[in-house]
DNA sequence: TGATAATTCAAACAAACGTTTGAAATAGGC
DNA sequence: GCCTATTTCAAACGTTTGTTTGAATTATCA
């Protein structure tokens, strides 16, 4: 029991903010459900907005680089495909909620703040994403050269939104999502790209492939 | 000035939900900006939860009417295309967007609800939007007749999560969101047919492996 | 005009919130 | 063992929250 007390807070702050969202958590939940005092979180993180922070480092930072060495390793082969680049990005964060209870809570995070972050919290999200999407960008660019910039960041744009959509797990009434999507992720994965791909691909509608068939 | 106040109690709590989201929008913060008294909220709506499920009923009925009504007037015609059926959906609540202030901050209070919802009110939604999903997946299942329903269900998923992804104007670094889209509806309007009708009409995959326990 | 209903208002309510404090408990090094 | 730094704890802080109250004001209509 050294620094169990910070990791169990972070698990549990995870798990509440991705389920009640950021505003409707209390520190008191938090730290009840952890079995902390309610200091606790001023005395590991500062406040309660740090550590909603912490916990979007904690994983972020691995997940990112992991996205851009998928990416580095695709380039060093020959010509690369849209479903290859599409695979880079999402199999990493498919596979944390593979992985279990804490990572699937994570990714619902995740994919709620894309959507409901605040001012202060938008930056802090910015700037992990920066250089991620920016990669991304320039190697589908290459894949796609018949697209205009302004096109391919508005597909990207379209794509992060199913990504952010899914990962938050929004209810529809149509969908059982829970049931469906709980340990089939490579059904779920194939899916995503699918749809993804041929977005991605669809011809141009600016005014300049006239000769596409 | 008989009603007057109600309604812009409506207006200023629908334009502060969708720029802060509930929980982080008290109702100080709606009266003074509505030039009301604290209590007005309770004597014309009951609770803050009332005035949240107002401000959605408000749009969403005269939304979803027009919603139906353009899916009924394109089924009188003769075969329905993909591209059809998702102008059918989706220009009603980009009309709201172009009409001015008003109505694209609903669009993004939309948005954000499909994913930030809360379980009394994702049931409010949810019987919203119901009957409008049920006939909407109707028609493409008749249109695209080699997806399996649950594949359609899920790309129909998918294509909503777009929309409220979109509308919710999420925030990207690459994308000065702002700037692009207002005053410019007919063009993301094809940009979204264009990115969403392909990835529908994607070739079905094959039969998925054995179920995982 | 006068009675009645609808609406507004200032004030207060209890509850919940994030944060701070200072003392008590625990751990690690010598 | 003692000394020191780290961590935990109960209690309280001042705000802010949604909600309620009862009187004052305004509108409605015979």
């Amino acid at each position: 029991m050294e620094d169990d007390t910070r990791q169990r807070l972070l698990d549990t702050a995870e798990a509440l903010f991705a389920e009640h969202g950021f505003a409707e958590t209390s520190l008191r939940a938090i730290t009840t459900q952890a079995r902390a005092n309610l200091a606790a979180v001023h005395y590991h993180f500062g406040s309660k907005d740090e550590l909603l922070r912490a916990v979007f480092a904690r994983r972020l930072k691995v997940l990112n680089e992991e996205r851009l060495a998928r990416l580095a390793a695709l380039e060093t082969g020959g010509p690369v495909t849209v479903e290859a680049v599409l695979t880079a990005f999402i199999e990493p964060s498919l596979r944390l909620r593979r992985a279990g209870g804490q990572g699937e809570r994570f990714t619902r995070l995740l994919g709620r703040a894309q959507i409901e972050a605040s001012a202060g919290l938008r930056d802090f999200l910015r700037d992990q994403y920066a250089p991620v999407l920016e990669r991304f960008q320039q190697t589908l660019g290459r894949t796609l050269p018949q697209l205009q910039p302004e096109e391919l960041r508005w597909r990207l744009y379209f794509t992060l939104g199913v990504l952010s959509f899914t990962y938050a797990g929004a209810r529809l009434p149509q969908i059982p999502f829970a049931a469906r999507v709980a340990g089939d992720e490579e059904w779920l994965l194939r899916q995503l790209i699918q749809f993804l791909a041929v977005g991605l691909r669809a011809p141009p509608l600016e005014e300049r492939a006239e000769e596409t068939a």
